[in-house]
RNA sequence: GGGGGAUUAGCUCAGUUGGCUAGAGCGUUUGACUGGCAGUCAAAAGGUCAUCGGUUCGAUUCCGAUAUUCUCCA
């Protein structure tokens, strides 16, 4: 069986047991502030078992896309090292909410593994909970009974707290858990250690390949667990290593999951897979990340300096450093095999094919700059060698290294790995030294403190009721304080709420909630875990009353006119340069736009003006809005909505049409387009290879933006008298002044050739040198330096000294010819800061020239008969 | 969100205790050599040293703020 068809035989499995067969989650999670990426297969459920949603269906199944790089699961700097730890992987899973639980999940799974898959019943091994005192859960002796029909007693394992109780967090859903392991060793192995005894010790043939969690329980903050009237069941396996079993491979990478990759990696480098141990590593290190970044990128996840795009660009780079040093790949090359994947994996994940260009692009662009990111990296540890040999030693300061790392992005490894071909080393405690102290640094920064919900009571309510009111009566079910770095805060959940969460680019609403004349002020509303949170700086005087929640219409208008503009400005962009426009992000607050969307060249000046003309032409139609809620989502397809890759929709969503614009929205928007007034884009510029960034502002913003330009462009007229053509005015003066300026700089230039020849006719012979000391009338103490310079030029023999008064100061220049300097041993630099004293002055400079200043220029004359006195 | 760095000619970058009338390479323009191209040689143009403020006789250099950008950590 090819992957392929294991996928979907997995898949069809469970639709053959009533299960709804849903798509994969994007891979990048938004709304969750616990989490960047989707981790496990349960994440685009956690609002159904946390009790925030409701299960549309009982019975779910399928294959999640999941990242692992951050946080708890961190296997990074494992993977490509051994054969079966990944950054990108799929996670096969079925669900049970309060449906069917433990008989029929551990049924089932054997049903798949055994009588389907046809994985031998001597190579499987499964654990169940042996139960915990502390929280008073005795063993599980229901999944016992249940593996007790198909496995004989000793291969059925009693696990501790740690493997076999899984729980989503500090509190909340958690039960036990009950997991298959498959022992793939070979026969002579399997006879000199028995099986049972290598399970969950890290070993890389005996291996947990699925995880049957059974939520049961709830754990409250307080640390008690409390039994769930509802119990779920929550598995999860791992793809890539069933692959593996099925194919009777020794390794999840020799799967056909990764060898077409692997086969064009080793094609690019000139290597085979197998021949090198350290080749083998760069080469899996490189397959596995190349999924991971091509994911992410299709799930809208671009590689950026911070957050989740940072962890994308860290895991690129890494693959990227892994192909330098050990294939010898000096030029970008990942790039080249994002069309192998997509070949690959395009059937199950279309979306690969789809961005296949962007994601191209996008991966090359960033290959490019960690090069060069590289490469002024090995400058800088030349010159490092350089002095660290030069003072004898043979270990570099791990400040030195950790400095290269951190603010120039050169890896430990890299440096490591270039010092020893020059026998030094790296002092690795300094280094981890100066990391740890960045980490305190960067935790003590962002410690938030979140207190406990405090319940307040469990009022029904309609959840979000903002599309048709700005005003509700509402109760407040539960809040929480929220202790950060800039003060305190309050988080409150209603009943109801006319408040609209940020979401989809759409900034929260602020307003106000009221009770009997006292005012709390909203200041922003998010949304986590699909629960809409309202943030206050203060608690309401009694919070178990009856409110008055109002939302600040005027900020939400403003927001609606951009949020509907987002909408026609992508509808233009698509006729105007082509239906490839894909938006990539974008921002919609009161006072502005920003759209983002795929594109590959820069948009000319004449196409930006034809999509603004062609924004503001759906303006001024003024279509109505045609609002549906609860469309099916193939029902919107039909009705060609533009959806987004990377946001997450359910079953039914809700279409916003105006005229021919129709995307799916969950946004607020103006009832028709007149109300936007006007249109007008700000500017157009690159966020990233192949991503464009157009910001814009409407209404009244943009009206006082032509107001401003009009009146500036009126009082420079008037500047002009009104001329008729006031461009050419303005050109004719450029010309004019560019003309005098070349004049006033010729003349000064003569003016100072003029001074020049007068004071050569200044100059004194003493005791054989050339003598001139003058206080010159000039403004500017640059003419001072010019003349100086141009007499050192034609006398030689020369000892200069010019003053002048500038500015109510003294202003000196000292001037010595080279020969001077040699034969007399003069310096200007002391012979200035001596002669400053007459004028209360300080100066220096280099021994030929110098300058002084000084606050007394009544002095200056006494100042130049003492230099006249240094030559006597 | 926090730390560190960078911003100098069209591009890539030098500029080390504050004073070298701000430099290099590539590119551009002009001239010479050549039948033409390529090329070689010569010369020139091109900079408010990111912006604003401070310290100083004097700031590209030191200090502070802002903007942009890179990088590491969370």
């Amino acid at each position: 069986m090819n992957s392929r068809q294991i996928r979907q035989t997995f898949l069809d499995f469970f639709a053959s047991k009533d299960h709804a067969i849903v798509t994969s989650a994007p891979m990048v999670v938004k709304n969750d502030p616990t989490l960047m990426f989707t981790n496990a297969g349960m994440n685009q459920f956690k609002d159904i078992f946390l009790g925030n949603s409701p299960a549309n269906n009982p019975r779910i199944a399928d294959t999640q896309k999941c990242l692992r790089v951050s946080g708890k699961h961190n296997d990074l700097e494992e993977v490509g090292h051994d054969t079966y730890h990944h950054t990108m992987f799929e996670m096969l899973g079925n669900w049970s909410f309060g449906n069917y639980f433990k008989k029929e999940a551990i049924d089932w799974a054997w049903e798949l593994l055994v009588d389907v898959y046809k994985i031998p019943v001597d190579k499987l091994y499964v654990t169940i909970f042996e139960g915990d005192e502390k929280d008073g859960v005795p063993m599980d002796l229901e999944a016992h009974a249940l593996w007790s029909k198909y496995l004989p007693e000793d291969r059925i394992l009693k696990g501790n707290k740690k493997d076999n109780f899984w729980e989503m967090g500090d509190s909340g859903p958690c039960g036990p858990c009950s997991e298959i392991h498959v022992d793939i060793r070979s026969e002579d192995e399997k006879a000199m250690v028995n099986g049972r005894d290598l399970v969950n010790e890290g070993h890389p043939q005996v291996i947990e390949i699925w995880n049957l969690v059974f939520i049961q329980f709830n754990r409250k903050a307080s640390g008690q667990l409390e039994e769930l009237p509802a119990k779920h069941v929550d598995t999860g396996m791992g793809f890539e290593r069933l692959c593996m079993v099925i194919q009777n491979k020794q390794s999840n990478y020799d799967t056909d999951v990764f060898q077409s990759v692997i086969t064009q990696i080793g094609y690019l480098a000139g290597k085979k897979y197998g021949a090198d141990e350290k080749a083998d590593i760069a080469m899996r290190v490189i397959a596995d990340h190349l999924r991971a970044i091509s994911f992410a990128i299709t799930d809208g996840q671009l590689p950026s300096n911070n957050k989740a795009g940072y962890v994308i660009r860290r895991i690129l780079r890494r693959a990227v450093r892994y192909g330098y040093t050990f294939l010898d790949f000096r030029k970008p090359f990942i790039h080249q095999l994002v069309q192998v994947l997509a070949q690959n994996m395009g059937g199950a994940f279309p979306e690969l094919i789809r961005q296949q260009e962007l994601v191209v692009n996008v991966i090359r662009e960033e290959e490019d700059s960690f090069l060069r990111t590289l490469e002024t990296g090995i400058k800088m540890l030349d010159t490092i060698i350089e002095t660290t040999k030069k003072n004898l030693g043979s270990e570099v300061n791990g400040n030195v290294a950790f400095e290269l790392y951190d603010t120039f992005g050169f890896p430990l490894d890299l440096t490591e790995l270039i010092l020893r071909e020059q026998e030094l080393t790296v002092n690795r405690d300094e280094f981890e030294l100066a990391m740890e102290a960045q980490k305190n640094r960067s935790r003590s920064a962002t410690q938030l403190e979140t207190g406990d919900w405090i319940e307040l009571q469990q009022a029904e309510g309609e959840g979000f009721v903002g599309y048709d009111n700005v005003e509700s009566k509402i109760k407040i079910n539960r809040y929480r304080k929220v202790k950060g770095k800039k003060g305190e805060f309050y988080q409150l959940v209603f009943n109801t709420t006319p408040f609209y969460a940020e979401s989809g680019g759409q900034v929260g609403d602020s307003g106000t909630i009221e009770l009997n004349g006292n005012k709390v002020e909203i200041f922003d509303t998010v949304k986590e875990n699909n629960l809409t949170v309202h943030l206050a700086k203060i608690l309401p005087a009694n919070p178990e009353g009856l409110f008055t929640a109002r939302v600040n219409i005027h900020n939400r208008s403003l927001t609606e006119n951009n949020h509907t503009a987002t909408h026609l400005l992508d509808h233009a962009l698509r006729e105007v340069l082509g239906t490839h426009i894909e938006q990539k992000g974008s921002l919609v607050n009161p006072d502005s736009l920003r759209f983002d969307f795929n594109h590959f060249q820069k948009v000319t000046d004449d196409e930006l003006l034809r999509i603004q003309e062609r924004v503001n032409q759906l303006i001024r139609a003024n279509e109505k809005k045609d609002e549906r809620r609860e469309v099916p989502i193939a029902e919107a397809e039909k009705m060609g909505a533009i959806a987004l890759f990377g946001e997450k929709y359910g079953d039914k969503v809700r279409v916003i049409k105006f005229g021919d614009s129709v995307e799916l929205c969950g946004g607020t928007h103006v009832e028709s387009t007149g109300t936007i007034g006007q249109f007008i884009i700000l500017s157009e510029g690159s966020i990233s290879a192949g991503v464009r960034r157009i910001e814009a502002i409407t209404a009244v913003k943009a009206e006082q933006y032509v107001e401003t330009r009009l009146k500036t462009l009126k009082e420079v007229s008037s500047l002009f008298n009104n001329p008729a053509d006031l461009k050419g005015a303005v050109e004719e003066l450029f010309l004019k002044f560019q003309l005098l300026a070349k004049q006033a700089e010729a003349f000064e230039k003569e003016n100072a050739g003029k001074l020049k020849r007068e004071l050569l006719n200044q100059v004194e012979t003493i005791n054989g040198i050339n003598f001139l000391g003058q206080q010159l009338k000039v403004d500017n103490s640059a003419i001072l330096k010019d003349i100086a310079f141009q007499l050192k030029g034609e006398l030689g023999n020369l000892f200069l000294v010019l003053a002048a008064e500038i500015d109510g100061k003294a202003n000196i220049h000292v001037m010595i010819s080279d020969n001077l300097l040699a034969e007399k041993g003069m310096n200007a630099g002391a012979i200035v800061r001596e002669l400053a004293k007459s004028v209360n002055g300080s100066g220096g400079g280099q021994p030929f020239y110098a300058t002084a200043g000084g606050k007394e220029p009544a002095g200056i004359p006494v100042l130049l008969q003492n230099a006249r006195k240094l030559l006597i």
